[in-house]
DNA sequence: ATGTCTACTGATAGTAGA
């Protein structure tokens, strides 16, 4: 079983190019990020057309997120409760024998901006929501964009990053606490040493000079681990296909063995 | 460092957000 994560930035904007990927991938469950279109709008059909149904929690303009899946989904929340001030940000459902949560973890914007304690706080949400709803022994997925380079070796910058918005201790110790609820970072479990990154600004030619963060992964519990055969961070998918033009993130993906 | 992309608007160019 093939699951993944994508910050897609705008599905109108995408959406050829998202089909393009999921003939080519052909993951099973997928959280998509910053739809950026109410949820009357998204385009049903046309993942209908490809074998995927799709749950969504969106609005109007910013955020929004959806799972898209060949099994039907079953929507068991949709919102960070306390947090729905904050936007279209978290949907958590159950797919496939999964637990399976897509999150748009808040930008912060700049380390004086009010949004970047906003975030702080969107995160202490998020983990209490973990630790009240999920069980640490079910096979469950937390997977998304979280604005937070987790360590050193997940920026361009390497340490030289620390302290920025997306590398600052109070950033990380939230990553972490949300790890202590019993879940661990695919992507960084199967590769300890690995650079690799899943967003680059639009900006500067960062692409091509290997500006880029690694703010996307897929977390997962032990029983969701025991199954990983490999990750992957998509990074030809970064580059413009067929004349279309790219998200500024990368999809994440990974192979699960049967249970 | 900030060259791009997306979505919005009493739109048709300018702004905000990332």
């Amino acid at each position: 079983m093939r699951i993944a994560t994508w910050n897609i930035n705008g599905l109108r904007a995408r959406l050829d190019y998202l089909c393009l990927w999921l003939a080519s991938r052909a993951p099973d469950v997928v959280g998509l990020q910053e739809l950026k279109l109410e949820a009357d709008a998204f385009p049903h059909e046309r993942f209908a057309e490809l074998g995927y149904r799709a749950v969504v929690h969106s609005e109007k303009s910013w955020n929004g997120v959806a799972v898209l899946s060949r099994e039907p989904a079953r929507i068991i929340g949709e919102g960070l409760p306390g947090q729905e001030h904050f936007g279209a940000r978290l949907i958590d459902v159950d797919v496939a024998g999964l637990r399976f949560a897509t999150v748009y973890c808040p930008n912060g914007k700049s380390l004086d901006h009010a949004d970047y304690e906003r975030k702080l706080i969107w995160f202490d949400a998020l983990t209490a929501y973990v630790a009240r709803h999920w069980k640490p022994d079910q096979p469950a997925v937390l997977c998304g964009d979280f604005n937070i380079a987790p360590a050193s070796l997940d920026s361009w910058q390497g340490g030289k990053g620390d302290g920025s918005l997306f590398h600052t201790e109070a950033e990380r110790r939230r990553f972490g606490a949300l790890l202590d609820t019993g879940l661990v970072d695919l992507y960084r479990q199967r590769h300890p040493d690995g650079s690799d990154f899943s967003w680059w600004d639009y900006r500067g030619g960062a692409f091509h000079r290997g500006h880029g963060l690694r703010i996307d992964t897929l977390l997962a519990t032990a029983r969701v681990y025991g199954r990983l055969q490999d990750v992957v961070i998509d990074r030809d998918f970064r580059k413009k296909q067929d004349g279309l033009t790219a998200s500024d993130h990368a999809p994440v993906y990974a192979d699960l063995s049967h249970d």
